[in-house]
DNA sequence: GGATGTGAAGTATTTCACAGCC
DNA sequence: GGCTGTGAAATACTTCACATCC
C-alpha cells in the first residue's frame, strides 16, 4: 500500500520519511562544496554544517548504498551526483502555480524559487480578472483548462496559494488530474489521495510554536 | 542546560518538542470551530481535520492538564484558550523583519500574515538604498540601529529574509541584541546559541523530497 | 591514522487498549 | 453508550561503538 517504490529506486527497502527529507540538505551542502572545488568531505564535516551528527549522516547514506572511502572520506562530485539521481533531481519536472494572487505572484516572479531541474510551465487562476494577465512570462490560465493543461504538459507537481477555503476543492481538482505532488501555501492540512504527496509551508505554524519556549510576556 | 521552562509553564514535565509544534494546529482548528458556533469536539473530530488518530491528539494534551470531560470531548472555547495561554498567543509579540528586499516587503505587506498577538514593529536593512522607505507603514531602519530599536521595542522574535551569505551574520547580531526566537527564510541551517529559536522556511526542500516519491521521468 | 558502514543499544514518539467517568 | 486519560506495548529514529578497509 505504501507507494514507495518508483523506477529509480524500485525495489529499495523502505527508507524512513525523515531520511528522504534530509537528502536535500545534503545535496545542497554538496553542490557549495563543489562550487569551492573541495573534492572530499567526510561524515563530520557535512555534520558540523547541517547541525546533525556524523552518524546519523552515515546512516541514512547506507540506505542507499555505500558511497564512502574509508580513512578518506566522500567523493563530493560523485556523492552529489548520486543523490540527485536518487531524488529525481536529474529528471526535468513541470510544475504549475495555480492562485495568482499577491502569493503566487511572489512565487512566479521570485527568480531562483525553482532550483534545478523545476520548470514553472503553467499558471492558473479562478478570477477572471487574473486570468489572462502575463506574469514573469506565463500567461495566467483559467481553473477550466486545467486537466487539458496539464495533460499537455505533463505537470505532476503543483504549487497551491490560494485562499484557506477554495484549497481542499482545488487540491482535489488536481488530483483528479493527475497531479503527483503538491506544496500548499495555505494554513489548513488538506487532505490527499494515497500515493499523492504534499508540503505545508506555514510561517504561522513555526512562529506560533516558538513563542512556547519564550519568556512570560512579550512586553519585557 | 535544555532553556524548558518559562514563567508560563515553569516546572511542567519536559513536553516533547513534536508536541509543542502541534498545539498551533489545535489551536487554528478549534478557532475555526468556535467561528462556527461549534461547542463541543472529540479527539476524534479533531483528528479527522488535522490528519492525526485521536490517540494522538488525547496525549498530547495529557502534557498540559485534563480539558476534556468522558463521553462529550472537549469545550471548544475553553480548550481554545488553555492552549493559548500554554502557547503564549495571549501575551503581545513584538517582531522585526531583517532584509527588506523582494521577500521582506511581501512579508510586511501581506495582511494577516501576522496572526492574533504578533506585530511587526521595526523592519531593518543593509542597504541604503532601501533605508528609509516607507514599507507598508514601517520606516525601514539601518542594521547600526538594531540594538537600540531591538531594546526599546522590546522586539523578541525576528524574521530575517536576507541573501544566504548575509544571513549567519545577521543572526549571529539579532541573538547578540537579545533575540529570542528566529524565522529563517535563507535556504540554510544557522547556528543559534543554546536557548535560541529557530524554524527555517525552505519550500525548495520541500520541493526536492517529493520528487523521491514521484514516478521515473518527469517528462512522462 | 583516519574514516566508513552497520548491527546493537538507547531514545523518542506513536499507538493500543482499557479503566474510569459522564 | 460514548469519550477521555494514560500506563504499557509497539514502532520509529538516533546514537554508539567497533570491525573493516584505505
Amino acid at each position: 500500500m505504501t507507494s514507495g517504490s518508483s523506477p529509480r529506486h524500485q525495489g529499495r527497502a523502505d527508507v524512513p520519511e525523515v531520511v528522504v527529507a534530509r537528502l536535500p540538505q545534503y545535496v545542497r551542502i554538496l553542490s557549495r562544496l563543489r562550487e569551492n572545488n573541495a573534492e572530499v568531505v567526510s561524515s563530520h564535516q557535512l555534520g558540523e554544517r547541517l547541525q546533525v551528527t556524523p552518524a546519523q549522516i552515515r546512516k541514512d547514506l547506507s540506505y542507499f548504498g555505500r558511497f564512502g572511502k574509508q580513512g578518506r572520506g566522500y567523493d563530493v562530485v560523485h556523492l552529489l551526483d548520486r543523490l540527485k539521481e536518487i531524488l529525481g533531481l536529474n529528471d526535468q519536472w513541470n510544475v504549475a502555480v495555480v492562485g495568482v494572487g499577491r502569493l503566487g505572484k511572489a512565487i512566479l516572479s521570485y527568480p531562483g524559487f525553482t532550483p534545478d531541474g523545476f520548470r514553472l510551465v503553467a499558471a492558473f487562476d479562478g478570477d477572471p480578472a487574473v486570468v489572462g494577465q502575463d506574469v514573469a512570462g506565463l500567461i495566467v490560465q483559467p481553473m477550466d483548462k486545467l486537466d487539458e493543461i496539464v495533460q499537455r504538459e505533463a505537470i505532476s507537481i503543483a504549487i497551491v496559494a490560494v485562499p484557506v477555503d477554495r484549497t481542499q476543492h482545488v487540491i482535489d481538482r488536481l488530483m483528479q488530474c493527475g497531479v503527483q505532488a503538491i506544496l500548499n501555501y495555505a494554513p489548513i492540512a488538506p487532505q490527499v489521495l494515497p500515493g499523492v504527496r504534499i508540503r505545508n509551508i506555514d510561517p504561522v505554524l513555526s512562529l506560533q510554536s516558538m513563542t512556547y519556549y519564550l519568556g512570560g510576556e512579550g512586553e519585557i
